[in-house]
RNA sequence: GUCCGGUUAGCUCAGCUGGUAGAGCGCUACAUUGACAUUGUAGAGGUCACAGGUUCAAGUCCUGUAUCGGACACCA
């Protein structure tokens, strides 16, 4: 009887792939390389320094935050970028950071201490909060650390920046400092979003508009009817404004004053003629309430009236409402009303009306627009451009920081995926006000003012006895907008500067377009004359399988550890890839990524197989081919070249699927079985033609799937015959010819 | 109100610069203990939302309608 050969495979192939078994070990190996640092990939010559460098910087993580899906797919696809452009052989660096989150960060550490100690902020102090909220950061963020490791990726710790650290401490100073003496940043009173709640103001952004059921009342004024939401802010109100043109009051004489009873008694109101005001809508006139209402402080601002504060900051009614004064404005509403319904002044009330009521979008509470000294950044400030790098943009050209957000991507000095986002971005700038950027809250990049006697310096440290450094710090977004610098050395011009900056890509979700990439075009167009990055990707968000978006009350969540616990890295990885184009939202479910893990095992599996058939091959006779060997190898460069051009295009979605189809579909079911006769035949020719073939096919798809699947083409890797690689590591080996 | 998307197989979606439809999952039948805690082969299933138009030719370009969704603004 004629004994099957067994040859000698390494026994691990024996059983199914085992994720579990792996990935922390491989991560461990390719983290002690030292081939995350571009500079070891250099000195050992994986890389060719000649090319182009590729850089990404990683979105910082929220330092107390855990890992949710949206980071995984994030993680997913920026490592298979940098994997790919590594094997490529371009000099690629990804760094990692975390972000402190100010705000978020120091409303939890509030509340942790006040559920122990029944203290709050300020019974324990500035120094003190700092100090346990350093505490609680330095305690926390090793979980969101090894957690992005978990999801293999091949980032350089030796990078790592956090946004409060030293280094980009310094960064921030210089960045202020030069706006402040360039004249961008100023110090002024305008109209910004108080919320009382938390003490602190909000950017615009970061207001959210929430529907709620309010009443809308109709109020008598004199001869007129006016309309408001909210009485309690009515008391100052002295100016009437109607449109130039409203036909209806053409009697009334811009400036004319009238005699007309109000909450508190008569009172005398001017006649305000503004385009602000819209005849179509209820009665065609309205007062206003400058001190709390951003639009009604741009028309104070455009006819010089007064303004006078009507509600303090924590939303208590001041001396001006009479009797009212000293109350909470949520509980003298109703009381307001009553008052004015007594004195016969209330016409109507639309109890169904629905309003947007502002809210903070961080956790706060209702936005209460106020009028405060705070610090700007002059978005419409014209000022003579520095030096340039950015198409179309040249040195002493008249700029604002407006104009410079738009020409910098409208002249593909940046370009956004997908493209129909550049409208939104075009959009959101063109309604962009001046940022305020002073923050109430302690924990943040302290604003480096100081005060005395009424003077005030910009400097980083204290000019001298007798100044105040301004208490506030600054929004988190001021120093998020200066990560691509930041991390790279910026304000001092280091070598990784030179080389890594303007970055290859910043790949984050569109719901933080404005937010964040748009803030770090202005930060590095304006300071550096350089685009932060060439290319942004903008992924979806990761919803269920209804396409529901995933959140606790709902009780869709899917854990991406539980996801790697489950079935592997690999198959989530591959499963927050494969469906997932570009700026659209992902459907995920956990039978998507049970999927991937059978193609995990079915890679394995191969693996054996063709390791198993090439074992007895003669490597040192030259192979001849026959037509359908041919055949086969022109199939597999076609199936690598457009991988290749797909994620070039950051098409990873459909890269990936190509490389898996072929695998599966190709390789296994074809390639495979038809080989099955020719390896245990007698024509020792062709079996050895065929040998390097399976050769060819084998590792050509390892390294097409190792950006979408590191650990099992790793581990794989890891247990083939040395003679069949051409490094040692996968993660450094070359990519196939295309 | 302004702007932007979607509407293609039961489900989730892909189809770039126009040449009579694809993937994954699911479903049906058959085969197989094999490299595969399975897998393979075959199959069913789509007037590509609707109506016009351009073209030799239109999911693919243009106009309009319906419908779902998103962003931003306004909200006295």
């Amino acid at each position: 009887m004629e004994e099957k050969q067994q040859p000698n495979i390494p026994e691990i192939f024996l059983s199914p792939y085992e994720p579990k078994e792996h990935e922390d070990s491989l991560y461990e190996m390719w983290n002690d390389s030292g081939f995350f640092n571009p500079d070891t990939c250099v000195k050992a010559g994986v890389v060719d320094e000649s090319k182009d460098p590729f850089s990404i910087v990683l979105p910082p993580p929220n330092v107390t935050g855990v890992l949710h899906m949206g980071h995984a797919a994030m993680l997913a696809v920026e490592d298979i970028l940098v994997r790919y452009n590594r094997m490529i052989g371009r000099e690629t660096l990804w760094i990692p950071g975390t972000d402190s989150a100010a705000l978020a960060t120091q409303s939890k550490v509030e509340g942790i201490i006040y559920k122990k100690e029944k203290k709050r902020r300020h019974d324990i102090g500035r120094e003190e909060l700092l100090a346990r909220i350093d505490d609680f950061v330095e305690d926390s963020k090793n979980t969101i650390i090894n957690q992005t490791k978990k999801m293999g990726s091949s980032l350089d710790w030796s990078r790592y920046a956090f946004t409060m650290d030293e280094k980009r401490y310094d960064a921030v100073m210089e960045a202020f400092i030069r706006m402040y003496n360039d004249g961008l940043i100023y110090r002024g009173a305008r109209s910004v979003n108080w919320d009382p709640a938390m003490q602190t103001t909000v950017s615009d952004d970061e207001v959210e508009y929430v529907e709620t059921n309010s009443p809308f009342y109709y109020f008598k004024y004199g001869p007129f009817t006016i309309g408001t939401v909210r009485p309690e802010t009515k008391f100052g109100d002295k100016y009437v404004v109607m449109h130039p043109d409203d036909e209806r009051y053409k009697e009334y004489e811009h400036g004319q004053t009238i005699e007309v009873e109000w909450i508190n008694g008569p009172i005398t109101a001017t006649i305000i003629k503004d385009e602000a005001a819209d005849p179509e809508m209820g009665s065609g006139v309205m007062t206003i309430t400058p001190w709390h209402s951003t639009v009604d402080f741009e028309i104070a601002e455009r006819h010089g009236l007064d303004r006078e504060p009507i509600i303090d900051e924590r939303g208590i009614l001041l001396p001006i409402a009479g009797e009212f004064a000293g109350q909470h404005i949520k509980k003298a509403r109703a009381a307001i009303v009553e008052k004015m319904t007594e004195k016969g002044l209330v016409e109507k009330v639309d109890e169904k009306n629905i309003n947007k009521v502002a809210t903070n979008s961080r956790g706060g509470g209702t936005i209460e627009p106020q009028i405060k000294e705070q610090w700007f950044i002059n978005v419409n400030k014209e000022f003579s451009m520095g030096h340039s790098e950015i198409p179309g943009i040249n040195e002493g050209d008249t700029m604002t920081l407006k104009s410079l957000m738009i020409k910098a991507v409208e002249n593909e000095g940046i370009s956004i995926l997908p493209e129909r986002f550049e409208r939104v971005y075009y959009n959101w700038i063109n309604n962009l006000h001046d940022w305020c950027i002073s923050r109430q809250i302690w924990y943040g990049h302290r604003i480096p003012a100081w005060f005395k006697d009424g003077e005030v310096t910009v400097q980083k440290d204290s000019p001298g006895d007798g100044w105040e450094q301004d208490p506030d710090t600054l929004d988190t977004w001021f120093s998020s907008g200066l990560w691509t610098m930041s991390t790279l050395g910026w304000p001092e011009q280091t070598p990784d500067l030179k080389k890594f900056h303007p970055t290859s890509v910043l790949e984050t979700g569109y719901d933080i377009l404005f937010f964040w990439v748009a803030r770090m075009i202005l930060m590095s167009t304006y300071l550096t004359g350089q685009a932060p990055f060439k290319n942004v990707y903008l992924h979806g968000l990761v919803r269920d399988q209804k396409g529901k978006k995933m959140s606790k009350s709902l009780g869709n969540i899917i854990d991406p550890l539980d996801m790697i616990d489950k079935f592997g890295t690999d198959a989530t990885r591959l499963s927050l890839i494969i469906g997932a184009a570009p700026g659209n939202d992902m459907p995920l479910s956990e039978d998507k990524v049970r999927g991937y893990k059978k193609f995990a095992n079915k890679i394995w599996n191969i693996s054996r197989f063709v390791l198993t058939s090439i074992a007895d091959a003669d490597w040192d006779t030259a192979p001849t081919y026959s037509e359908r060997d041919q055949e086969i190898l022109n199939d597999l460069k076609a199936t690598v070249t457009e991988v290749t051009k797909n994620i070039e295009e950051f098409n990873l979605y459909l890269a990936g699927e190509r490389a898996y189809h072929y695998v599966w579909h190709e390789l296994a079911d074809k390639i495979l079985e038809e080989s099955k006769p020719i390896i245990s035949g007698d024509n020792a020719e062709a079996k050895l033609a065929r040998q390097y073939v399976l050769r060819e096919c084998l590792v050509t798809s390892l390294k097409l799937l190792h950006p979408f699947m590191p650990f099992v083409t790793e581990t794989i890797w890891q247990n083939a015959p040395d003679e069949i690689k051409d490094q040692d590591i996968l993660m450094v080996a070359k990519w196939p010819v295309h």
